[in-house]
This record gives structure tokens, sequence and C-alpha cells, in this order.
DNA sequence: CATTGTTTATTTAGGT
DNA sequence: ACCTAAATAAACAATG
């Protein structure tokens, strides 16, 4: 082994995207949601690599953020002091590792626009629809991930659950040369020792957990959560009296067949999301496909 | 005023 | 090689 005095391993860059490190983070909190400050923290604390250039990264990351549909914005509740709102991941972003990778998905995870979508017994749409219809809500409707939108209630499972990533196959996991694993041991998730030998020996700083989590403990958040796992100690009253949500949808509801079907199936209805992406479609309804403005360029390198 | 969010545009790179 | 997701840069609006 490399001495870890300084420059080793430990600050190569993760094989994760920012995508990938912002769903850890926000998988890994027990509300299934942070600031943006904590999933900086988050991804500071675990990857080194992440301690330099914040400036940079930072900002990306947050691109990220708005920029994608499967991160939504929860409003912090009144007696939560502090800047901006929580993220959260959005309820059917499904398992964006589904192939493997955590670098790429297939398939950008795009809200579209249906004001009548067809599914609507899900608890959480349910509640969606109860509650606020802020256009630009990327929740305000229903969704879907690859062309797939609605699911219906019978099977759930977490989004970034470790099942959905290492409790399938294999091959993905290691697709990355990845340190998942490592991750998601020192997350507090069992890890099949198959998979920890990999990782231990690459990403031994994994380590540190919590406790920059602002204290709280990884474990102890189960207890509140209903049958789906969706917490119903999240919910809370504005002013008016009206009951809002505080709370993000942990878990995802997947279609009884399985995760995310038709996903690796033929082409969907879902317009091959040029280079919009954001959810302003919710005014405007759909209409034309708006030009696709792609670069022209083939740049040389 | 620094942090947080949004948005557009361009480049890089993953996966087939 | 191609398609397109992801990274990067940068210009602001909003917000505490």
């Amino acid at each position: 082994m490399p001495r870890p005095g300084k420059n080793s391993y430990s600050d190569q860059k993760p094989p994760y995207s920012y995508i990938s490190l912002t769903a850890m983070a926000i998988q890994n909190s027990s509300e299934k949601m942070l600031p943006l400050s904590d999933i900086y923290k988050f991804i500071m604390d675990r990857f080194p690599y992440y301690r330099e250039n914040t400036q940079r990264w930072q900002n990306s990351l947050r691109h990220n953020l708005s920029f994608n549909d499967c991160f939504i914005k929860i409003p912090r509740r009144p007696d939560q002091p502090g800047k901006g709102s929580f993220w959260a991941l959005h309820p059917d972003c499904g398992d964006m590792f589904e192939n493997g990778s955590f670098l790429r998905r297939r398939k950008r995870f795009k809200v579209l626009r249906a004001e009548h979508m067809s599914c609507k017994s899900s608890p959480m749409m349910h509640y969606f629809h109860h509650h606020h219809h802020h256009p630009g809500s990327k929740l305000a409707t229903a969704s879907g991930y690859g062309g797939i939108s609605c699911a219906q209630p019978g099977g759930f499972k977490h989004p970034f659950a470790i099942e959905n990533i290492i409790g399938r196959d294999y091959k993905g996991v290691v697709a990355g040369g990845l340190p998942l694993s490592s991750v998601m041991h020192h997350l507090g998730y069992p890890v099949p020792p198959q998979l920890s030998s990999v990782v231990n020996s690459m990403w031994p700083h994994v380590g540190m957990l919590s406790e920059s989590m602002s204290g709280v403990p990884v474990s102890a958040a189960a207890s509140e959560y209903a049958p789906f796992g969706v917490s119903t100690k999240g919910l809370y009253h504005n002013a008016s009296g009206q009951t809002l949500p505080a709370v993000p949808v942990p878990i995802k509801p997947t279609p009884s067949l399985g995760p995310v079907p038709g996903l690796s199936g033929p082409a969907h209805l879902c317009t091959p999301a040029s280079a919009m992406e954001k959810s302003d479609l919710l005014e405007a309804s759909q209409r034309l496909p708006l030009p696709t403005l792609l670069s022209h360029q083939r740049q040389n390198k």
C-alpha cells in the first residue's frame, strides 16, 4: 500500500457523477433530504478529491440540482433556520444506477407534464396534488424515467437503496471500479463480502461517517416511517394552517413487475429529451418540441 | 454580500 | 463513430 501521506489513491476522482454523489448524500440522510451545504459536506467528508476546487465543482453540483428533475426542492420549515431549501430525490426517479454505472445514466430523468396522467394512486402523488402545485415545481405532476412514468402501488423500492445497487447484478457494481460498497458500508449499510474486498483496497478513506451529518445517527430514522417507507413526521403547517410537505419521498413506487419496466426496452413515447430539461412545460403545456439547439461543433482533441 | 438557485452555452466523455 | 449524459463555465436573480 502506498503511504496515505498525501497524494495517493485518496485524491483520485471518485467514479461517481455529481448526480450519484448527491443522491448518495440525500439517501444517506435520515430525512432523505438535505440543504445544499450538507450535500457539500457529505461529499467533502468522504472524498478528499472534493476538498479542492470547491468553487468549480460546487457550481456544477448546483447546476445539477436545478437542472435535473430527479432532484426536488423542499421548502424549509419556518422553524428551521438557514438559507436555501432542502433537496430530495424525486419520488419517481427510480433506480438511476440501473445500468450499474454511477458515472452515467442511460437516460435522464425527466418529469413529463401531463396534467391528467393516469396514475394517481400513489400515496405521495396524492400528497403532491393535495398540496402545492407551484408551476415550476418538478413534482407538480406525473413523471417518468426513460419514458416510463406511472407506477402502481405494490412494489416500492428505494431509488438509491443498497438493494438497488448491490442487490442485483454484481457486474453493475464493479462496473465503475467503484468503492460503492465502501461508501455504503460506512453509511451503515451491509456490504456483501465479495464487494467489500474490492473496495477496501482502494477507497479506505470513505471511512469517517456521520458526526459531520449534523450529528444525526444514520440508523435511527426508520422508526417513524409509514408502511411504504414514507415518513410521516415531515409534515408541517404553515401560517395559513395549511399542511405542507416537509418530507421527501424516500421511496419510489415501482411497477409491480419490477424496477422501471421498459427501461431497457425499445423506444418509448417520451420525447428524446433533446436539450431541454427543466420543466417550464408546466405553463405552455406540451406543445412543439422546442428547437433543438444542439451543438454543431465537433471539436478536436 | 455571500450563499443559493436558474439558465444558457460549450466541451468532455461514457456506453453502445 | 455516434448519441447524449455529464462536466464545466459563466451570467445573473433571489434570498438570508
